[in-house]
DNA sequence: GTGAAAGCGCTAACAT
DNA sequence: ATGTTAGCGCTTTCAC
């Protein structure tokens, strides 16, 4: 069933469908009438292959999740699609596998969706210009910056918590509640990942507060993995180390080390404090609420749509910038003092 | 940047960078380098819309999964990924949000992507065959079934829970464990859901062993969140209403529910048992470890491939498949006996 | 207000 | 092995 096949039921000509179908003007009633009623009678759904192959514009932002299910994905898209419809775009979301490449995959998009802008929700922090260079429209990472890479800063537009200056404010608050012995719960401490720029703000704190940091109180979990995290923990335990605070990288990686803690026979937080990044929901639910630094996920997805969109509008230019994380009080910090 | 273009780069018709493109065998190697070298260099990428509005056919089966981020299909699609791309198909998946009808976007998906066939991960349970008309390959739905519907057996297939037997398994575990005053946390008790089922499974349960079903003990929260769980709980709670155990109609709900029953000074289980469907991976991590009836997500992903790639190879049928849910022991449900 | 026709970028006969 | 060409289904000038 195509649009000849419409018109040809209404005896009318294949451009007086299409005008039906895109709601132009200059139909007569009595025809959009008659055409109407054939597409619902037929269930006729036009092919957006062939719509966007000839149409040479649109009003769609793409959005691409990279790595199925991040739980805090959400709240962050809900904000986007809001704030993208509200601004009179449409909204374009894709998501891919950790695997696939997003810049390659954005392309794609780019000019099967005929995207005006793209927003790279999660991703490589290491771009270089000749990487970025296949898209041809303004983008934005949403949640991650170009720390590793070699973009200069007016090639491009991200949006994100400072995940150092984020982690040096947990662990800080750590120190200032009187813990000396921290530990932190981390991923693959060699690749460039969140895990890592994490890592260094608790190094620098531990630094800047004359604290040590030894190899016991580095647990390395294999990914982010709640489970990963809970057998890295239990292990760690098992080797007889101590210690009265236990920083997370993620809230997920957080709930498996808790549960690996009090297996061991940690209370907490008396025995033992656990402070995260990220702030989900769930982890504001569990005994005892988790204490953590929670991401702006709606500002986040906000801003990153705001920026965007004057990028393509013409009125801004690229720009880097950085939301602060908020310290949602739990039950799982203890205070020494 | 178009075939054209590279054709004309490369000084070859733009069948042969075609032929290139698509790993056709009859290209000289020199033909095929030059043509390669030019599109690596030019950031070539065909466009989809084109390729896929001139193809009649494909090897794809499209996933579209209702709802964005409901955590326990993360798996199942992982399952559908992996069995497709064993027998030879590609997956195609999209997310739409549960406002959306999964049936429009399907008619849409099969004729711009060529889809083979079509798997609904989630959706409605009450199709009308005029409703399922505007699908013209065969389809398989996924985590529910046309329990409200009026399609006939042999006019669409499913794989899913057995949910109001699963409920009412799920209670009768709690009879036996000795409990009488059995409440239950549901969501919504009008409307055609997974919520209904299961309910109904609980209402069963309860009259099989001669037990009551007072109003007193339902429990009914505006949403499947985990936020109005656990206000639908406090409330309930501070009513005054007392219970031995709670039947959690999910496990998101059962971990607000949790939450409610331990801030009202209930100890879990030696208070109040709690007991779920799903089995989340997270509800096994908290502590009290949740127990709860795991649907096999990875079986449910297999089967839905399973069927659906039979029935577009002509060597099966409609059908309607159950599978079990599986007792995940936990802490959260103490013996009373 | 309506229709005819060109062409979006690509693939697949069909020639050569 | 390579090129030519006819569409895939749609939108959009351009005439009328």
């Amino acid at each position: 069933m195509t649009i000849k096949d419409i018109a040809r039921l209404c005896g009318v000509s294949v451009s007086t469908v299409s005008r039906v179908l895109n709601n132009h003007p200059d139909v007569s009633a009595e025809n959009r009438q008659r055409v109407l009623a054939v597409i619902k009678q037929t269930n006729f759904i036009p092919n957006n292959s062939a719509r966007s192959l000839v149409k040479t514009t649109s009003d769609s932002i793409g959005v691409l999740v990279r790595g199925l299910s991040n739980p805090f994905y959400t709240d962050i898209i809900r904000a986007m699609e809001e704030q993208i419809r509200n601004r009179g775009y449409t909204m374009v979301m894709q998501q891919i596998s950790s695997e696939e490449d997003e810049l390659t995959f954005g392309a794609m998009m780019e000019r099967d969706k005929r995207l005006q802008g793209i927003i790279f929700l999660g991703g490589r922090s290491d771009y270089t210009e000749e990487e970025v260079s296949v898209l041809n429209i303004p983008f934005v990472c949403c949640t991650y910056t170009n720390c590793y890479g070699t973009l200069s800063r007016d090639a491009y537009s991200s949006v994100s918590i400072e995940d150092e200056q984020t982690a040096f404010d947990a662990v800080s608050e750590l120190v200032r509640a009187g813990h000396r012995k921290i530990a932190a719960l981390i991923c693959q401490p060699d690749d460039k990942s969140i895990s890592q720029l994490r890592y260094q703000g608790y190094r620098k704190a531990l630094q800047e507060n004359g604290l040590e940091s030894h190899n016991d109180l580095l647990i390395c979990a294999d990914s982010f993995d709640i489970k990963d995290a809970y057998l890295a923990v239990k292990q760690k335990l098992g080797e007889g180390t101590s210690f009265s605070a236990l920083f997370c990288i993620s809230d997920m990686m957080a709930l498996g080390a808790m549960r690996a803690l009090q297996e061991s026979g940690y209370r907490i937080p008396d025995d033992c404090s656990v402070l995260a990044i990220d702030g989900l929901d769930t982890t504001d639910y569990i005994t005892p609420r988790l204490t953590t630094l929670c991401q702006p996920m709606a500002e986040l997805g906000q801003r990153s749509v705001d920026i965007l969109l004057d990028l393509i509008g013409g009125t801004g230019t690229n720009r880097q910038e950085t939301l602060a994380a908020i310290l949602r009080n739990g039950e799982s910090v203890k205070s020494l003092l």
